[in-house]
DNA sequence: ATAAAATATTACTTCAAAGTAGCATTTAAT
DNA sequence: ATTAAATGCTACTTTGAAGTAATATTTTAT
């Protein structure tokens, strides 16, 4: 019940680009804030931007900035693009059939934890996170 | 939001014990009914044991069965003694020193999915799982 | 006593996620 | 044009969980 450090470092990023939205980010930047190693950053940069969630200004000055609003981003959608969040909604137990009608031994007890899980990362976007109250990203 | 492989095998390996509470199981049949390796289910037998859930009965006709009624076992018990619930119970991002009175930008979210994983793997027992309308283990 | 059938332990191998290195590409200032 | 400062891409290395191999130990039936 921990994120993968991919999409760790995804949320953490998007989230703090937000304390300054109309900002423009350049990696190196990002990497002394968020002490995210440098090649990970941009491998991870990339996919955001592939994503559509920012975009990248190339060459000297450049950086990154959002292109939705951060309030459109919503939690599900940058694991899905960083990772996919099959890992997250999938049986507790692995069973790659598991469901409803066909259900594993965890299955009745697994599908409140879930439910729970998929409702906070499909409507809370970047903007919803405790930006104002916190001091670590 | 899938268990390890590890904890994964622990449960399972604890609810098919189930279906005949009093049984003798010798490693062999496990392995055969779980497709569960050999040595890997051998090694979580040996810390079930060590926890006290089951006892194992050495030499010629030997195996495995419940020192402790399933209905006393609870879940979280049973991922404590194969790799222990730090993982699952932290902070979504990882920061070691994240609480509600110095929260990461994750805190709000994460703390309503975690408490509804606790109250799952803390107030259900081995016994509280699907063993009757289920045919996977 | 011995053999058979079980569990226990230690060390090694494999695999995927995480992290790193090096070079290519792009663009603005000069 | 050249240089500096940024991003983009591909391949390699590391690390920890997962899985395997080999051997030791225990106990019952004969």
């Amino acid at each position: 019940m921990k994120l993968s450090n991919t999409s760790e470092y995804a949320l953490r990023i998007l989230c703090f680009m937000t304390k300054d939205e109309n900002r423009l980010y350049s990696a190196k930047y990002l990497i002394d804030e968020l002490k995210i190693s440098d090649k990970y950053l941009r491998r991870l940069m990339t996919d955001l931007t592939k994503a559509g969630f920012i975009t990248s200004i190339q060459g000297r000055d450049g950086g990154y900035k959002f292109l939705k609003s951060s309030g459109e981003i919503y939690l599900a959608d940058v694991i899905n693009a960083v990772e996919g969040m099959d890992k997250y909604t999938g049986c507790a137990l692995g069973f790659c059939e598991c469901s409803d009608t066909n259900p594993c031994v965890m299955h009745s007890t697994w599908v409140p934890v879930r439910e729970e899980f998929l409702k906070a990362f499909t409507t809370k976007t970047i903007r919803d996170l405790d930006i104002m109250t916190v001091t670590k990203y």
